[in-house]
RNA sequence: GGGGAGGUUCCAGAGCGGUCAAAUGGGACGGACUGUAAAUCCGUUGGCUCAGCCUUCGCAGGUUCGAAUCCUGCCCUCCCCA
């Protein structure tokens, strides 16, 4: 059996190491506690954050014990990496409530009964340190000049840093050292714009416990068209699903681009990788296949088998060009008296969140792409009323080619 | 604290008294072609009671028949000096 280090590796986690030797022979050895970093500003986590949050399933499965740490603490202070603007200020109130909300969701992806994965917060030490005693106890370990020559810090130096952002790294250090200390936790991950934050926690290991510590960050995940991973026009794409709803998140993953299936294949399920090489070899139209694969697999995970299921035959139905597709494709609910009295096409339309705008939807009708129960809609006055309901009291609603809405009367 | 530059529609970035809902590029959206992919081509891209009207060019006032464009004050950003 491979080792969690050999899984991660062949599953394209690993970009860079402080030493992988060590790092191998740790995870060889018996159970390594490791952590990655999340940013409560949010009410939710969303695709962007799944790399790491796989990260750590992949080493549980491997019999280690990861430790999600939320940043309550850091949340107040910007991190500068890569970054250009501030993130808005949260008070702490909000965001309590949003690390109640994501340890709900990571428990979707890894086992925290008993100790098996932990989740900490760095409020318990960061907001009640002393600001003397920290900087006599860990300021005095951090060069400045040192600092400044890192990549992160360089270009913001050319539109101006605060002493606030300058400090963000400080801080994650003494996170990584906090966690050395209080759970024997010797190994950081985290993208790759975190390695400059990492490695300061590492040295400030070394230099306070004479330990070596380790870090291992993840490439950057940029699909084959150079965008972000998990933005799409309408924003992230969340976990939550009240957010995006499961039938969405399975269509985010039924659209990737071909080039980039076999990668998130392997980063994004538990397939063994046999299985996905073999998926990500398919050519042509077979590789919707393993699109397929890979958005079952992947909403499986994060919603649950059953959410899956519904999202795999709703997409099924809709885009197999059953009717109205029945309850597992995207429903508002509609009076059925505003049907009797006759609805505009475009009001349903919006009303149905297929368009933020009449304008919007006024050009979509007239550039051809709405349609109504399989039929484009022709007109901007279109009336629709109870003569487009089928038996069940449902009409089908479609936006260009893949946005689908069903309308049903109650 | 002093001096300089600047804040324009999703982003970048033109415009510097009317011809401006505002060039151009990117993104996004729609269509054609396809495989709910990519590439390519065409179109669209503030809102509405839509051949007209309304609201936008940091904020608040002012000049003018008329302002994104001129004036005054304020706020914010960046650069240089202290």
């Amino acid at each position: 059996m491979p080792s969690a280090f050999e899984v991660l590796k062949e599953r394209g986690f690993v970009s860079q190491v402080t030493n992988e030797e060590a790092v191998a022979r740790a995870f060889d050895e018996g159970p390594v506690t490791c952590y990655i970093g999340f940013d409560p500003t949010g009410k939710s986590l969303h695709i962007g954050n799944l790399v790491q949050i796989m990260m750590l399933a992949h080493v549980q499965r491997g019999g280690h014990r990861p430790i999600a740490l939320v940043g309550g603490g850091t949340a107040m202070i910007p991190d500068p990496s890569g970054k250009d603007a501030l993130r808005p200020q949260l008070t702490t109130g909000a965001i309590d409530q949003n690390i109640t909300r994501i340890k709900k969701q990571l428990s979707s992806y890894l086992d925290f009964d008993g100790g098996r994965a932990l989740m900490v917060n760095n409020a318990d030490w960061l907001r009640r340190l002393n600001y003397i005693t920290f900087l006599r106890e860990i300021g005095e370990h951090f060069s400045v000049n040192r600092m400044l020559t890192a990549e992160a810090y360089k270009t913001r130096m050319e539109t101006g840093l605060t002493f606030l952002e300058f400090n963000y790294q400080i801080l994650q250090a003494y996170d990584f050292l906090m966690l050395f200390r209080e759970y024997g936790c010797t190994m950081q991950f985290g993208g790759d714009d975190q390695w400059g934050n990492i490695v300061a926690g590492v040295d400030l290991i070394r230099r306070k416990e004479r330990e070596a510590a380790q870090a291992v960050t993840t490439p950057l995940l940029t699909l084959s068209d150079g965008k972000k991973m998990g933005k799409t026009a309408e924003g992230a794409v969340w976990l939550d699903p009240g957010m995006t709803s499961p039938y969405d998140f399975y269509q985010f993953w039924i659209n990737v681009d071909d080039r980039d299936v076999e990668g998130l294949l392997g980063h994004f399920t538990f397939l063994p990788m046999d299985q996905v090489r073999e998926l990500g070899g398919l050519k042509g139209e077979k590789i919707r296949h393993a699109k397929s694969v890979l958005a079952f697999e992947a909403t499986k995970t994060t919603h649950g088998e059953e959410a899956a299921v519904q999202a795999e035959r709703g997409a099924r139905n809709v885009f197999g060009g059953a009717q109205a597709g029945g309850e597992d494709v995207p429903t508002v609910e509609i009076g059925r008296g505003r049907l009797e009295a006759g609805i505009n096409v475009v009001d349903l339309f919006v009303e149905a969140e297929l368009g933020r705008s009449k304008s919007e939807v006024r050009r979509l009708i007239e550039q051809g792409g709405a349609s109504v129960n399989g039929e484009r809609v022709a007109a901007i006055d279109r009336m629709l009323g109870t003569g487009d309901l089928d038996e069940e009291g449902v009409l089908l609603l479609r936006a260009g080619k893949k946005r689908f809405q069903r309308v049903k009367t109650g």
